[in-house]
RNA sequence: GGAGAGUUGGCAGAGUGGUCGAAUGCGGUGGUCUUGAAAACCAUUGAGGCUUCACGGUUUCCAGAGGUUCGAAUCCUCUACUCUCCGCCA
């Protein structure tokens, strides 16, 4: 949520911001007078319930006195009542306005005007014509895509036999990462979720088209372990000396991928359910800056340690997803693509989430406001094996793995 | 799934429809004392909103949502969660 203080302060040049993000102009300044409405109704029912407090006698009021006070009370039920209305047509049109970029992000409309900050290892050169990672898969008989339309119909995976153990060990290879080195802690969560925490971290009330939701019930499936992650701590004070605190869980994420037809049919870079290790960290407002970058570090950690090339993309405005104030996509070379494709999302979100979901913190026993949420995957464990199997594909057709995955996976297994 | 009990400030725990934002204890913060610390003693200590340059003013909040009443932490209804017992179960 926008914080309310700055919407008033600093109206115009905030709406220039959100401008570059895509928020219509008319909605924007419905928003602002709406927030005038509210404010103004807040006050005249202040008045009137002041009024009626000043009249409240001690002890049992006579019949004079109460007959007043019921018309008191008449008049403040009333304004209330209209406060209420107000009051939610404001709530729901604050939830619906996206966080504002940082200044520092460049303006664009789209993905084509986002900024490559640099690549890191180098695309490998193939004396033979590469393969993509489903033929190479369904060959190895690690992925069974045809049973599992049987089972679950298009766009779910089948890992089998190697195929499976691979990416449970990548999985597990990331957790470990995380978790000796990086200081995360880990978490195993539920991966359904009520609305209230998809509220706080933005993916509703907005993109509800894009989510699966339980017939008849509030739960939903997570979209991703930054819901239940960022939702650890919905509506508590956390401890400022404590901060920053960071926890990595790895999860199934469901997607609908509405609007998505015809893309990515081939394989698991786009499926309804894939698994992903998502990293979270709540931090001092001045920190976040700098934790972004080190939890970019995080995430490409894992990709160097599987010695991937890969390249650090910086969204420009128009790109940016809904609640976040600046994002780093790490993007994967896929060989049979001859391009990079997005294997990591890092974002900082600033107080946006917090607000939302009311995490704020206190420093010397005082509250100081609102933390600040970071999050990134690190990484999205389908698409790790998909651009793994490409990258490190012979020309027989098999997989050389990584060095890093040789405690996991056995000496022997670590060459096919 | 059935039966019962509960949900109050950071924690524990009072609270009979008006004097309750709420006793008391612990904890936190500041201070006195002390070479220093502990103990003791004194003071202070919930959160949000609106308003104000500021001091301050004001309002709301006792799980959540409704209701009764001139007036609700207290009465009623629903929901969520916790605990105990029974049943079922990986």
């Amino acid at each position: 949520m926008i914080n309310p203080q700055h919407l008033r302060d600093n109206t115009e040049a905030l709406k220039q911001s959100l401008l570059t993000k895509g928020v219509d102009a008319g909605e924007f300044d419905n928003y602002v007078a709406l927030d005038q409405k509210w404010r103004a109704v807040t006050q005249e029912t202040e008045v009137l319930q002041q009024e009626r407090n000043a009249s409240i006698p001690k002890g049992k009021p006579s019949p004079e006195e109460q007959t007043k006070l019921a018309e008191l009370s008449k008049s403040v039920k009333a304004k209330q009542a209209e406060l209420q209305v107000v009051a939610e047509e404001l709530k729901t049109k604050a939830m619906e306005i996206p966080n504002a970029p940082l200044p520092d992000v460049p303006v664009g409309k789209d993905e084509s005007e986002n900024k490559v900050i640099r690549e890191v290892g180098t695309p490998r050169k193939f004396d033979f014509e590469p393969k993509s990672h489903e033929v190479l898969a369904e060959e190895l008989g690690w992925l069974d895509m045809e049973r599992a339309t049987k089972i679950s119909g298009s766009r779910f995976a089948l890992f089998m036999g190697a195929g499976a153990k691979l990416e449970r060990v990548l999985t597990q290879f990331m957790l470990d990462k995380h978790t000796t080195e990086h200081g995360y802690t880990e978490v195993q969560a539920a991966a359904l979720v009520q609305s209230s925490a998809l509220e706080g971290t933005g993916q509703l009330p907005k993109f509800a088209d894009d989510l699966y939701r339980m017939e008849g019930l509030d739960l939903w499936l997570s979209p991703t372990a930054e819901v239940q992650l960022t939702n650890l701590y919905q509506g508590e004070i956390l401890e400022g000396p404590s901060l920053p605190l960071r926890y990595v869980a790895h999860a199934p994420c469901f997607r609908k991928e509405a609007g998505s037809y015809g893309k990515d049919m081939k394989g698991i870079i786009r499926n309804h359910q894939f698994d992903k290790v998502e990293l979270v960290q709540f931090v001092r407002p001045e920190d976040s800056s700098a934790g972004l970058e080190k939890l970019l570090g995080h995430a490409e950690a894992i990709l160097q340690a599987l010695e991937l090339p890969y390249r650090v993309v910086e969204l420009c405005t128009g790109d940016l997803g809904f609640s976040a104030a600046k994002t780093y996509d790490l993007e994967v070379w896929f060989p049979s693509q001859n391009a990079y494709r997005e294997i990591s999302s890092c974002s900082n979100f600033l107080d946006f989430q917090a607000r939302r979901a009311m995490i704020r913190y206190k420093e010397e026993g005082k509250v100081s406001g609102y933390v600040h949420t970071l999050n990134g995957s690190g990484l999205a464990v389908g698409r790790t094996f998909a651009a793994l199997l490409e990258n490190s594909q012979t020309d027989t057709g098999n997989i050389n793995h990584p060095r890093a995955l040789v405690p996991y996976l056995g000496q022997e297994n670590a060459i096919v």
